[in-house]
DNA sequence: CACATGACGCGTG
DNA sequence: ACACGCGCCATGT
């Protein structure tokens, strides 16, 4: 699946979201220098997925669940995030949640590679 | 090689 | 909120 480097880049990325916190694919995507390659990171995460990696903590831009509403895959998404604190309704989590002040983004931005 | 199919995203209507 | 269209890219027919 894609190129070692996009894979490491992703990987970094999605493990640097804190606890009770989410982002979108998009954001991930950018974060790890792969602007407009949101695809690239769900690609990822579904062969990455069994790592120890918060895969649950991203989500769709406009915060809904990527999953089929219903779906096993949703549904643990759903728990694990009520676990960490994040209000999860209707298969989304709302858009004021998603933790990623400007301040966290330009941190994280910074200490990028 | 031509298409179709996704853990996507954005603009439009 | 819903539906398209288009861009994006790895994989599979």
């Amino acid at each position: 699946m894609v190129n070692e480097k996009a894979k490491k880049q992703i990987r970094a990325t999605v493990q640097l979201i804190p606890s009770g916190c989410v982002a979108s694919y998009g954001q991930i995507a950018d974060l790890a220098g792969l602007p407009g390659r949101a695809r690239l990171v769900g690609k990822c995460l579904q062969v990455e997925g069994t790592q120890p990696l918060p895969w649950y903590r991203v989500l769709r831009s406009d915060g809904k669940i990527a999953f089929p509403p219903g779906s096993e895959f949703a549904k643990e998404q759903r728990s694990r995030l009520l676990e960490e604190g994040v209000d999860v309704r209707n298969n989304r989590v709302s858009l004021k949640q998603f933790g990623w002040t400007p301040e966290l983004h330009a941190l994280l931005h910074d200490l990028r590679f």
